[in-house]
DNA sequence: AAAAACAATCTGAGTAGTCAGTCAGTATTT
DNA sequence: AAATACTGACTGACTACTCAGATTGTTTTT
């Protein structure tokens, strides 16, 4: 069989489009019903070789979790070095922002994060456990930060500033959520969202 | 094979035993980790008897998820119709304590809606998106209701009641899930919950 | 430069296992 | 006798993973 050279550049190598059609099948069908052979033939590739870059589907599966979450914090981070936030709430505002866009951009992916597997197979799986806890540990000490700048300038009222952070995650995760079951319209209400979190965290009017 | 009577009142029926033991099954393993020999061995029934009942797998979860909408609508309404409230704002507390305590005592069960599966048959299955949908309209118009008589009496401000219905129902799952999943703590984000809420819901001072 | 040796990558038929659903026949109830 | 409830061996389809051998890429030797 005549194959293209891939070492030199030649667009992604063999490894890397196993692990970017194994996250397509995980988003989109689930790990159960993802077959082996559905990522190989999808890639023009025997199902022998995908065994030979990962040694059993869940190892595939926790590759592509860590490559899911490496690329999320990478966004992320661009996004906090590049913003300017008059201060703490607006920084909240516009984490909240950043968020949904990276969702809505993102959706396919974000369906891993949104299925049961990974939180049951983190039970067992120490690698798949650190990867979720990283991610979610990124996002909450994120918001975190914000509340405590804002308490400093004066922007948020004095609360519990971890747990307050957990709790604004959960709203907006569980909006992206709500959205990807398409039992509701979701879209419209991200203003009373980011509305509702100005009353939860501004301090009273004197 | 000698077998107990069964219409005569001496405990659940045959058809009975199979749809609680799919409920956990489908609750604790999946739907798709769940084979029907599972169910049908540990009622020590053969498995063609389950076929004999349902006619298909996926019948058999709809008849689950029905079953479990059922108790959790008629619950609340119990809870509801005993229930006095102070004010709107009350219910609102009431309400998401009322909720969170249904998911502690149902712990197990609430898994099944905590999976992606029932949201991904929804598309294909009627019967399935239609549950799903009576279970989230009655708890979205709960709070709706509890918004509004709060508006009413003064308790509560002017805002959107069904935006912002959804989006307390949306925090209040959030917690939950996060608790069923272990990555944090959940108990202690209770109290922090409800004081967000009412600063969330509450007329400004004058 | 060609050949040979070595290493890395890939192949796909084969294995062993699982499981939803069927059905012809048996047991129980009415 | 008829209807209902139940049985469990069987079928057909699927699938994770193995492995012996083929192919390709790189290095060393001649």
């Amino acid at each position: 069989m005549i194959r293209e050279r891939k070492k030199k550049r030649s667009g992604p190598t063999r490894k890397e489009a196993i692990l970017e059609m194994a996250t397509v099948f995980f988003a989109e069908k689930g790990f159960r019903n993802t077959a082996i052979g559905d990522i190989a033939r999808n890639i023009g590739v025997a199902d022998g070789t995908v065994f030979y870059h990962y040694r059993t589907k869940e190892d595939l599966f926790v590759a592509v979790l860590e490559n899911f979450k490496e690329e999320l914090i990478r966004e992320s981070r661009d996004y906090l070095a590049a913003g300017e936030f008059a201060d703490g709430l607006e920084m909240v505002v516009g984490l909240i922002g950043f968020y949904l866009s990276l969702a809505a951009r993102m959706e396919e992916r974000f369906l891993l994060l949104h299925r049961h597997y990974p939180y049951q197979l983190a039970e067992a799986n120490p690698a798949c456990r650190r990867h979720l806890e990283d991610i979610y540990d990124f996002f909450a000490s994120t918001y975190e930060q914000a509340i405590r700048r804002g308490q400093e300038d004066g922007s948020i009222r004095e609360l519990p500033a971890h747990k307050t952070a957990l709790i604004i995650f959960t709203m907006v995760d569980g909006l992206v959520r709500i959205g990807t079951y398409r039992l509701y319209q979701p879209g419209s209400l991200y203003d009373e969202l980011v509305a509702s979190c100005r009353r939860m965290l501004q301090p009273d009017k004197v």
